[in-house]
DNA sequence: TCCGATACTGAGCGGGCGCTTAGAGTGCCC
DNA sequence: GGGCACTCTAAGCGCCCGCTCAGTATCGGA
């Protein structure tokens, strides 16, 4: 676990490509906001004024309030992919590659708990052709992860019966976490990640280490 | 997979606890409603609309719309804590029982993914006190399948160095099955139970059956 | 010094929200 | 048959929502 580790950091600069200054506020203030009571339940006065601005100033940046969800969830999906293909396109062998892939994968969701949070669980209050287009990210992730497990089943250093499968259910379980982690609790993003590498290790029918 | 089949089936007569008809049928078109658009998105015209009434009505067997959510949460909770329970005090050895656990929690989100994901996801839209009281149902639920994962190391079928992260990611796994799982797409209830009790045992180390 | 562009605010519009109330319909016990 | 409890509706109250717009402050360039 160290090729993809510069990617999984603690998001060294968030959301830095977001100019002006004015509305990247107002966006991690929507960020925020929309993972603390979720997307429905947060109101554009709100995300206004955790970014200590006028509830009219917010439409100057953004055309609707959807539109910051938007951004928010293209921006964290790319992330998302970028942090995968690092850890595919390793240099080791196809254990090494998905331990890599699924701790640094973890780590993300854990430590940017806020940010994962809205990117994997507000999909579904997208509009139609937003969601589409996040959909098609989402199908590139997925694909990442397994190609990495065929690697290994080609290698013969997996026994995975059904890849499908296995890939859905490696991907659940990371993403899961941004629903459970808790900053406040026993355990940090780095062993949560560790700790999953090995069971996810366990599952491909990955021989000990 | 059989002691706890009876009861992780399709919901047989799903919330027929729940009188008079009218109160019923108000209830089963409020998890509809919140599966499909989320709890704050949902309105109580939508919901009384869905059971054929008034928007009144729904006040004279609910006194808020959060009461509903409530008795939703907590009916849901017991449901899959007496599917759990079940499963845990089968006869087999720790292996079959966890795979009997894991089938059967796994059947009950993904064929019931409608109520389970109102159940799972909406938590955080109860009030301090109710959510209070169904964190402990969760707590419940946790030490169920912990008791089974431990059992199977006490009795070394199992090779699981964290047992109570271990068994936070077998729920997990369970749980994130009613985000995903698509009632039109390929694979059945069934299916995912038996893949994921597999899986499950190959992350606590079980030998092959 | 004036000008136009840009960034922002205060006030508020139209509308839908959760919820209430007055009263009508219905069936059961005596 | 009369009274009552229960169930439900039509109407609507007060509030807050997403969003708009006229007007103000600021600032770089001529």
């Amino acid at each position: 676990m160290s090729t993809a580790e510069e990617t999984a950091g603690a998001e060294m600069p968030p959301w830095a490509e977001v100019t002006p200054d004015a509305a990247r506020r107002l966006l991690v203030a929507a960020v925020e906001a929309f993972a603390e009571r979720g997307y429905h339940a947060t109101t554009t006065r709100d995300i206004a004024g955790r970014a200590g601005m006028s509830p009219a100033a917010l439409y100057i940046h953004y055309k609707t309030k959807e539109e910051l969800l938007h951004r928010i969830s293209r921006i964290g999906h790319e992330k998302a992919l970028e942090i995968l293909r690092t850890a595919a396109q390793g240099e080791g062998g196809a254990a090494e590659r998905l331990a890599d892939a699924v701790s640094s994968f973890v780590r993300w969701h854990a430590g940017g708990r806020t940010t994962a949070r809205v990117v994997q669980y507000e999909l579904d209050s997208l509009g139609p052709d937003a969601r589409a287009e996040i959909i098609a990210l989402r199908r590139q992730v997925d694909a990442e992860v397994r190609g990495i497990i065929q690697d290994g089943v080609a290698a013969g250093d997996f026994d995975v019966p059904d890849v499908p499968g296995t890939t859905l259910a490696v991907l659940s379980l990371c993403i899961d976490v941004a629903r459970w982690f808790n900053v406040n609790g026993t355990r940090t993003p780095e062993e949560v990640g560790a700790l999953y590498a090995d069971l996810v290790l366990r599952m491909v029918g990955a021989g000990p280490r």
